[in-house]
DNA sequence: TGAGGTAATAACCTGCAGTTATGGGTGGGA
DNA sequence: TCCCACCCATAACTGCAGGTTATTACCTCA
């Protein structure tokens, strides 16, 4: 029915000649003949049918359909470049002028366009990126073995400078089957406590915050019902109605926004956290490391005034 | 140096093999059989130059650089999604059960993941997209043409129901190099108003947005520096040095991030907008109608909250 | 009218991605 | 204990997508 997805090169030409307004020149850009480029768009409107472009003898202009396909493209290679500059980031050679660590869920998603972003700027930098929790990311800035880290821990450890970078907030979430999902009130947090969960491993940014969070109520908290690795992991049992997790809004926004999760709302605590670049105290930071930082810092403040209500 | 990035379906590959913990069912679920499964994978380590997975005799999981990967790669395959979602609206065949028009903003960042949550829950209804300006997409509602249309004029048109899905906020944006980037007090209105900009054409609705509020001003508008009829072809003449231009931030926001634009502050002067669903006045919603409007509300909190300042 | 730009077509070549057939390895159940 | 079930990798073959060069057709402008 939908078709096979076209593949990145002819979503890339596509912009290419909404830019340059001409498919040789496209071509020329992505290193390819002309009659290449000819070939792979008419492939890609036989796939998507749609008439992309208009091909007058003075060059080629984006139909309205080509426009819009055109933007949409835009957003997939900006996808596409993220990832291609995490898995260069991911690549631990020797030389290279800045070690990032991080934990997962800030990892995966924003630490691939911050250091894409930082790449673009100055593209000799090499930076390298180890993912792992919040607790690893903190002690390996601790013991100076990166020059900077990345966590979503309650507190900054003793002997970090830091600073803020984002802020998230954790959600009860349940599969649409759940019975929470039918509740009227709010979960009380004692009810929480006693409630087996899904829980990352210790060390874990989200589970140290449900932790400190579960420990002010004086109630024996129930072992976990299941511990996974990896938030996309938890996201799947809980989607498949395995039982309730815990985890950043960040993690399952779009499982939200479409239905496939439910949030249930938590009486009485501020499930908020911030979100935090920390680096061995004292330290000068470098230059990469400073500019990463300004990114970062940045987008913290775009993020928050782009999609405010009302 | 970062070599080619990967196709789609390697990249599908490695999510099923993190979901279902074996290249033989990733590759029985993707439709190929498992020899071009381990095939596909191996490649795309290479390509990658990063071990993904871990074979085991009893299972695959993937490695830790393998998860980072996987998630980034989930992050473009849900971009790739709504692309083909978009373009599967495009399609306007006869028989669709609802007809949708929308303002280029509203089309380029929210509706085809709209339409796409759409379809994932009700996978039979067919939705057809047309993509205009909010002058246009308002008339074609108006006149009874399409079931529901998505603008962001300042003022809701007469003969239209609506309901708000979302906001955002136009600034005034420079090239890095341009004088107004180096401004310490905000420009006054009647600056603005009296300095040719790169505009949209008119009956767009960031234009109209633009023109009501500098009509306040007893000045005579300046006429237009250059009038494009796509928010990305203004993105890059402003990149381009060309001059400057008031757009979405919506439209910018990766720009901004990244320092190739520069926002300039305005004093006075609300620039926040609302951004409308609309439908015929009287007209009762259909099921799909109701449907993809609750979606778009539901967006809203959703992206509200989910990265608010501390 | 010719020159310089546009894009499409034809004929050919390469190699990637798919297939089936096969073999090595490990763990659980009879 | 042994065998079977399941995991994955390799080998040999095939087809087609995607590249190339050479050529043609078209429009516009000087």
């Amino acid at each position: 029915m939908g078709g096979t997805p076209p593949d990145f090169e002819s979503l890339l030409l596509l912009t290419l000649v909404a830019e340059l307004g001409s498919l040789g020149q496209a071509a020329e850009r992505m290193g390819i003949s002309q009659p290449a480029a000819s070939k792979r768009l008419a492939m890609l409107e036989r796939r998507l049918r749609l008439a992309l472009v208009d091909r007058g003898s003075r060059g080629s202009a984006l139909t309205t359909e080509g426009k819009a396909v055109c933007q949409w493209s835009e957003r997939v290679l900006a996808e596409v470049g993220s990832l291609m500059a995490g898995v260069a980031a991911l690549r631990a050679d020797q030389d290279d002028d800045l070690r990032v660590a991080s934990s997962m869920t800030l990892a995966e998603h924003f630490l691939p366009h911050w250091i894409g972003a930082l790449r673009q700027r100055s593209p000799d930098v090499r930076v390298s990126l180890r993912v792992t929790n919040s607790e690893q990311a903190a002690a390996m800035a601790t013991r100076g073995e990166i020059g900077m880290g990345f966590i979503e821990a309650p507190a900054v450890p003793p002997g970090l400078s830091s600073r803020q970078v984002g802020a998230d907030r954790l959600v009860v979430v349940v599969a649409p089957n759940h019975p929470w999902a039918r509740r009227r009130l709010p979960v009380e947090p004692d009810e929480l406590a006693r409630t087996p969960l899904i829980v990352r491993e210790p060390g874990s940014g989200t589970r140290e915050t449900l932790e400190r969070i579960l420990t002010g109520i004086d109630v024996e908290p129930a072992r976990p019902l299941m511990v996974l690795d990896a938030n996309a992991a938890i996201r799947a049992a809980v989607v498949a109605g395995v039982g309730p997790a815990v985890l950043s809004v960040i993690t399952v926004r779009e499982e939200l926004t479409e239905g496939r999760l439910l949030e249930v709302p938590v009486a009485g605590v501020d499930l908020h956290r911030r979100l935090r670049a920390v680096w061995p105290k004292g330290r000068r930071l470098t230059g990469s490391a400073e500019e990463l930082l300004s990114i970062a810092s940045r987008r913290r403040r775009m993020g928050a005034t782009s999609v405010r209500e009302s």
